[in-house]
RNA sequence: GCGAGCGUGGCGGAAUGGUAGACGCACUGGACUUAAAAUCCAGAGUCCGAUAAGGACGUGGGGGUUCAAGUCCCCCCGCUCGUACCA
């Protein structure tokens, strides 16, 4: 009988569904664990990075059942998003058509991949039945008092009269029409985030099983930052600008105030300058990417506004206004210090302002480190923290600063003025002004009647939906036509999964039951952002009542991306790896025979056409082998190379697997070791239990690849064995069954079909995780290296647990030891078990 | 620009500060075959050496700590992710 993947994985997909193997049941006699990878937007079909993320958990899942858990391991849908309204636009179609139409492929798709998925579980956030619960959330977030409207500036297309994610941007035009993008300002509305930065930041210290660059991450995110803010007065004016800095120590090397383009005091100052105010507009042209921001030059404008040092009343400081500057960050107004902040050196080189040196170091300017103060009157010989502690308590003194704490973090806004996304719950009355909608109102959908043919958001041009009346005073009123940021919807999926048949957005047992999610899996690209939404949306709904739970996910892991080496023509035009054919290492068009340029090794992507479809790959090897290689090349939080004869080798290994197992002779023969067991049974029965202990580890440490190579070092053990009599196959036997279970959780397909196949009446998915037996392990006689200077010069076979002397002796009698010791040695290091080390 | 991560044979990768290269891929030789594929067996970091014994070199580059460094510290280079309206 041959390995037919597609024969035997649509039998087991099938038994597990009809058995309902994978239904999660609360059930308080066993521990629960809840496994989760990110779900997945609807874009039409899963590719290679969905494959490897849902077999890494699928694997965690599989196991933890088989170590007793009770296991949730759910599936869904990003659905709304603006792929859809894109969609929708080229293909005159409708985004909810669009995306269902993609679910439905989509979880054909993942089915054929076997995952262990309770699918009755699963739901799309664009189905009013999951969205309405987070309109509710809403409402209780502004009655708290931690969702509200404030001003933003947009990236605004003028001919698409649309707003423009920063993607759509390219090289400050529209994507689209290839309009210069405008910036607009617009009023939208905000998560209060910022009230929650302390905590957020604090219990990262308990996210114990986080990876450390994730939550290093989250806390330069969140950047907290202990400073002052000085309040300067204005030289011939009433007014004052207040500054944040974290160097107040440096206050007697400041030579000039620098404010934002969009602070107050700018506008304030451009009413009366036409310069400043052109400048003002030049900034506001600027890309508002960050990243753009930094790396743009430094400008600033000079304005005819002074303010006097705060203790050297002589000393007279420029205002600035100076594009660098972001008003969203402290008070959006700095002193400048040159000789002490790369930012403002550069500021001051290019505008010849004074640099005064204040903390002492060996002419390295701009210095950033600690140091004693110098030309720093009251505050010389001090040493940077003394010096910060003194300035404050003397400007506390004046009545002109304080110690303040600061946070780089901003607070999410989460309006999109864009058809596709959940609708903001809120109604504007002439009379009343926002009233948010009655919990008994809800949901308010979205109508399906629009079009895309007028420009802008189909909600504010549809001729009926915003038209309603004010929930509180009845009058005429309108709809708020912005809808959520899809971050939002990601925020609580996790909870949604715990209970879908509720009335509330799930059931207090449930979310306490199954929540928090135990392991939660992904990509790295979401390390900051949606994790730290997801952090704060417990906060916010603890806030305001509903849970008890501050951190969502317990154990987080990362994953690499999938990559792929990227082809082209001589003619500089993408190929797609199954256009181009390899001959002795070079690399020709298969239709043309045309010579082909092979490129770098990038992560998969559609523009690049470096891309591997999964649907191929499983109709040609199968589900069993596509999982498998996922696993078994690249350790699952680095980049993985997704490579043909990788699959290939995977593939021959289930084959290898598959033709020793049906060749088996099991008749009559049961799996309990034979009482007396021989010198091979008892080596192959410790390499059994070595591997059984190997796997474990490595599943617990995420380290699946390792996890594959013990196993296949197993098989080859097993394989290469020499069958005699009855007892090598009992042993053999014995060995084997363990086997499957131990690479159930990888191949649960091809381990069930061989499972039964040594008639075994229960299935596989439901057998227990092998114990090690550690009293199988040969560990009398052990390998020693020998160093002479700290090379390895000869390697001793010792009994285990001899003390230093012994293996001193022993080690000297190494002809090549005593070749290399022609002194006597200076030092001898020996540690027990390890090492001995001859130093001359 | 800033923040984070990564860099080990021809390739993917393994290695509590203690034998660098487990396991796999590609490769080479052999067996089987009329032949090929598949399969099985053997070899293999590079260089010197005889195909041996053994040695020299070797974990992006440069320095340092240590009896001992892929691993710890400092500097540099390259690549990747994020950078707040992509998900």
């Amino acid at each position: 009988m041959k390995y037919n993947p597609s024969l035997i994985e649509k039998k087991w997909q099938k038994k597990w569904n009809d058995l309902e193997i994978f239904k999660a049941k609360i059930d308080y006699n066993k521990p629960k664990y809840y496994v989760l990878e990110m779900f997945p937007y609807p874009s039409g079909a899963i590719h290679m990075g969905h494959v490897r993320n849902y077999t890494l958990g699928d694997l965690v899942a599989r196991y933890k059942k088989a170590q007793g858990f009770n296991v949730l391991h759910p599936m869904g849908w990003d659905a709304f998003g603006l792929p859809a309204e894109n969609a929708a636009i080229e293909n005159n179609t409708l985004p909810s058509k669009w995306t269902y139409s993609n679910i439905e492929i989509m979880k054909i798709q993942l089915k054929q991949m076997g995952l262990s998925y309770d699918w009755d579980r699963e739901f799309a956030t664009c189905n009013p039945d999951y969205y309405k619960f987070e309109q509710k959330m809403f409402i209780d977030f502004y009655k708290a008092g931690i969702a509200y409207k404030k001003e933003t500036i947009v990236n605004w297309d003028p001919i698409e009269q649309t707003v423009l994610a920063n993607e759509q941007v390219v090289d400050g035009r529209g994507w689209r029409s290839g309009a210069e993008v405008e910036k607009k300002k617009m009023k939208g509305w905000f998560l209060k985030i910022s009230d929650f930065a302390e905590d957020l930041l604090h219990e990262i210290d308990n996210l114990k099983e986080w990876p450390d660059r994730v939550k290093i991450m989250q806390r330069n995110w969140i950047g907290k930052s202990n400073g002052a803010t000085i309040s300067f007065s204005i030289n011939n004016s009433d007014d004052k600008v207040e500054i944040f800095t974290t160097r107040p120590d440096t206050i007697f090397g400041a030579t000039f105030i620098a404010i934002s383009p969009q602070h107050p005091l700018s506008f304030k100052i451009a009413i009366n300058d036409n310069k400043a105010n052109d400048f003002i507009k030049v900034c506001e042209r600027q890309s508002n990417k960050a990243e753009d921001l930094e790396k743009a030059d430094k400008l600033g404008y000079e304005t005819s506004f002074t303010v006097s040092h705060p203790f050297k009343k002589e000393i007279n400081l420029k205002i600035y206004i100076a594009n660098f500057i972001l008003m969203d960050y402290g008070t959006g107004a700095i002193f400048g210090c040159p000789a002490h902040d790369q930012r403002d050196y550069d500021f001051a080189k290019k505008y010849s302002l004074d640099i005064i040196p204040v903390v002492a170091n060996d002419n390295i300017i701009p210095y950033t480190g600690d140091g004693l103060h110098i030309n720093s009157d009251f505050l010389n010989g001090l040493d940077t923290k003394e010096a910060i502690d003194l300035s404050i308590k003397e400007l506390q003194k004046l009545g002109i600063g304080k110690e303040t704490v600061t946070y780089r973090i901003r607070d999410w806004g989460v309006s999109r003025q864009r058809y596709w996304g959940c609708p903001i719950p809120i109604v504007f009355c002439s009379n009343c002004g926002e009233v948010p909608v009655p919990e008994d109102q809800l949901p308010i959908c979205l109508p399906e009647d629009i079009n895309f043919d007028v420009k802008g958001n189909p909600l504010e041009s549809h001729p009926t939906w915003k038209k309603t009346r004010c929930p509180k005073c009845n009058r005429n009123a309108v709809r708020e036509t912005d809808t959520f940021d899809t971050f939002f919807e990601s925020s609580w999926y996790f909870a949604r999964f715990t209970d879908l048949n509720h009335s509330k957005a799930f059931s207090d047992e449930a979310f306490k039951y199954w929540m928090p999610v135990d392991q939660y899996i992904g990509g790295v690209e979401h390390a900051v952002m949606h994790l730290l939404y997801s952090r704060f949306f417990m906060r916010a709904l603890k806030f305001v009542k509903t849970i008890d739970l501050k951190e969502p996910f317990t154990s987080l892991q990362t994953q690499g991306m999938v990559c792929h080496q990227t082809f082209k023509t001589q003619k500089e035009k993408w190929l797609f790896p199954n256009q181009v054919i390899r001959k002795n290492n070079t690399f020709f068009h298969i239709n043309t025979k045309e010579k082909v340029v092979a490129g770098r090794i990038e992560k998969m992507s559609k523009s690049k056409k470096n891309v591997i479809d999964p649907q191929q790959i499983i109709q040609t090897y199968g589900a069993d082998t596509a999982r498998l290689f996922m696993l078994s090349d690249s350790p699952p939080n680095r980049d993985m190379e997704w490579s043909d004869s990788g699959i290939e080798g995977s593939w021959r290994f289930l084959n290898k697997l598959w033709n020793f197992v049906i060749k088996l002779e099991t008749e009559n023969i049961d799996d309990n070791l034979p009482t007396n067991l021989s010198k091979s049974h008892k080596k192959l029965l410790a390499m059994l239990n070595i591997t059984i202990k190997e796997v474990t580890k490595s599943i617990d440490n995420f380290q699946f690849n390792i996890a594959v190579a013990s196993v296949r070092s197993l098989f080859n053990a097993i394989s290469s064995y020499e069958i005699l009599n009855n007892d090598d196959k009992s042993v053999i036997l014995h060995n084997v069954k363990k086997l499957l279970i131990l690479i159930n959780p990888m191949v649960p397909h091809i381990a069930e079909a061989l499972w039964e196949n040594l008639n075994e009446k229960i299935i596989i998915a439901n057998e227990r995780w092998p114990e090690a037996d550690e009293s199988f392990e040969e560990k009398d006689i052990i390998k020693i290296p020998v160093q002479v200077n700290g090379k390895m010069r000869a390697i001793i076979e010792v009994q285990k647990d001899l003390n230093n002397d012994q293996l001193k002796q022993i080690a000297l009698k190494e002809k090549n030891i005593l070749k290399f010791l022609n002194d006597t040695p200076k030092k001898i290091i020996i540690v027990p078990n390890r090492i001995v080390n001859f130093v001359i």
